[in-house]
DNA sequence: ACCTGAACACCGTTCAAGT
DNA sequence: ACCTGAACACCGTTCAAGT
């Protein structure tokens, strides 16, 4: 059976999620998947359009509209959760995110959902574009220092409550305070 | 006459300013230096202990207490300023920066300053470091935000008139109205 | 003290040739 | 259509040996 650009993602995400961005080469990929290094690229074009789709799987079990109940800020705040929630177990998850924002912006849809949701929080349009823009950094960024806490810690982890989601929490409202919404 | 470390991180941050961070390998700076690749060893323990180095001189032309007569809070902004300034024109600054501040968080000062004066400001103790660190994110991703821009105008850039710069500025505003300050 | 020469163990990408 | 084999042009780091 043929091997699918599916399964080529799908190791690309395992090598990943279990030993970080280092470790994730074509040639690793290859070995993983018992096929010479040139069979990928008959799948993908080179390795950063790999790791788009890579980083559009990390966000893909993201739901839009998460509660119809919520107030307009509720809703932001639980989006913007989510996708901390979803990099967070990733290594390196925050820098493969960027750089696939970079490269390939509509590619994570929700990441295009907090400017939405932004603005049927009463952000102005003008605004929104930027409103998102600094939500996202300080989104990949607590995630990242998170990271990089951990890695510290090493194995010899101390096992404590997870700091970093309060300073998360702290600074997502922090932002909306500042936007007046 | 001997190489000198100084001069080792002169070469980089040239090649780094020159030409990105993509281009600046070890052997590439020996080239540079008319010496072989192993006599860089014995100036820098490794290449991330370099680019700590380039960080730091990268930030090593901002000042402390910029203007004795400004309020609290516009001390923050210029300082916030200040640092975009010189990261603005040295392509992936924002990304050694960021390596950096995660190897030997104290090697650069400025970053440091930026916590004093969010205190000094008005933002209380216990929430002067996650403050920093939100401001960090929005002054790294600005900057970073605007170099992957100027990258896909490559050369024949329209030469506009910096459109960044008041995405950045409002930016630090929405925080600092965030923090209250 | 400071550097060379040479090696070790890797990279991403391409591409003729095979099936 | 899909993959192999092999090459091209690179990496960071180490280290005996030279001066």
């Amino acid at each position: 059976m043929a091997l699918t650009r599916e399964q080529v993602v799908d190791a690309a995400v395992g090598v990943l999620a279990g030993f970080g961005l280092a470790d994730l080469s074509m040639r690793r990929l290859a070995r993983e998947l018992d096929v010479q290094v040139g069979a990928l690229y008959w799948h993908v074009k080179n390795k950063q359009e790999l790791l788009v789709d890579v980083a559009a799987r990390l966000l893909g079990g993201i739901e839009h509209l998460p509660d119809a109940a919520a107030t307009p800020r509720e809703a932001v705040t639980s989006l913007a959760t989510a996708i901390r929630a979803a990099l967070a177990p990733v290594p390196d998850s925050a820098e493969v995110v960027q750089l696939a924002q970079t490269m390939q912006p509509a590619a994570l849809e929700p990441l295009t959902w907090l400017r939405e949701l932004l603005e049927e929080a009463g952000v102005a349009p003008q605004r929104s574009a930027w409103a998102r823009h600094l939500l996202l950094n300080h989104i990949l960024g607590s995630v990242a220092a998170q990271q990089d806490r951990s890695r510290l810690e090493a194995v010899g982890g101390t096992g404590g409550p997870d700091l970093g989601t309060d300073a998360f929490a702290w600074g997502v409202e922090t932002i909306l305070d500042g936007l007046g919404i």
